[in-house]
DNA sequence: CACTTGACCTGTCCGC
DNA sequence: TGCGGACAGGTCAAGT
């Protein structure tokens, strides 16, 4: 599902509600869902919920127990937690709109008040585990992540600087690659390029100085929009209650092709760059 | 080394 | 309606 704004809605939506809570079982559906869980299990059950931490698209599950696990959902990944009292589907008091577990739950997390996390993901690329708090600084998928875009600390210059390191490399797969700036994903990076209005095959060594200006303030707005939106409702992003967010209703190029630019009324167009579909306007993004 | 492409999986959609 | 192929919000390994 998920890039930084689904992940980040997904955490706070979590820590209202499991922060406190015990844990007192968990079931295994899918092995490769939860790396090395027959040995680490123990770490997990009988602890309690410290925390919820986020990290480039990566959650953190702080235990009480020195432990923590990670959630990294990928494509398809959903967290959705199902409290004791149900009201049945529909009903404006019930956490969850549909039936779990269903066919994608990889994983049930069971709390000691009989409420439940639910790990579904369709693709089965998502992955959990628990990592202790002393080898957290040498997990190298941390490790390697660049700066988080909403900090404070994540200045033009720095966004310059990182991204300058790949001159030769198109602009989109700069944005997509997660060593450079933690978080963005095929959504968001479509987003920020049109609003700079640049070509996301684009050499970065080409783009005006101005440009990137702009870019760098796009993929804040953007961001910091989604956010505030609940993230995107596009296909399996759902937040924890099992809901969709809406700021795909204010995208305005991702998803879009074949309808008008909302700048320029051209007709937008898919592409493929860095592997991935891309949607651009024509007109206002040119090479 | 810098950069790009393919693989990992399951499900859905689109064209014939 | 059935079938094959392309594609889906990410990341890593293998390729050029």
């Amino acid at each position: 599902m998920p890039e930084l704004p689904e992940v980040e809605t997904l955490r706070s939506g979590l820590s209202s509600r499991i922060i406190g809570k015990k844990i007192k079982d968990l079931i295994v559906l899918n092995d490769n869902s939860f790396l090395n869980y027959k040995k680490d299990s123990k770490h997990l059950i009988g602890s309690f919920i410290n925390g919820v931490d986020r990290r480039a698209k990566l959650l953190i599950i702080k235990l009480s127990t020195n432990y923590n696990l990670f959630v990294h959902l990928k494509m398809t990944g959903q967290l959705v937690f199902v409290g004791k009292k149900r009201f049945g589907a529909g009903h404006p008091n019930d956490s969850f709109v549909g039936r779990l577990p269903d066919k994608s739950t990889r994983v049930e997390i069971i709390f000691d008040d009989g409420s439940k996390l639910y790990f579904n993901d369709q693709r089965k690329f998502g992955w959990m585990r628990i990592i202790a708090d002393e080898d957290i600084k040498s997990f190298t998928f941390l490790n390697k992540l660049g700066p988080e875009p909403l900090e404070k600390e994540f200045t033009f210059d720095i966004f310059k600087s990182r991204i300058f390191k790949h001159p030769n490399a198109n602009i989109k797969a700069v944005l997509l690659n997660q060593e450079v700036i933690a978080g963005i994903g095929n959504i968001y990076a479509d987003e920020s390029l049109w609003g700079a209005k640049i070509h996301p095959s684009s050499k970065v060594g080409n783009i005006a100085i101005a440009k990137l200006k702009n870019l760098y303030k796009e993929i804040i707005y953007i961001l910091n929009l989604s956010i505030q939106k609940g993230g995107s409702s596009n296909r399996n992003y759902v937040n924890a209650d099992g809901k969709k967010g809406s700021f795909t209703e204010f995208a305005r190029v991702f998803r879009r092709e074949k309808m008008e630019c909302p700048r320029c009324s051209t007709i937008i167009i898919k592409i493929r760059v860095a592997g991935r579909g891309t949607h651009i306007c024509p007109k206002c993004q040119k090479l």
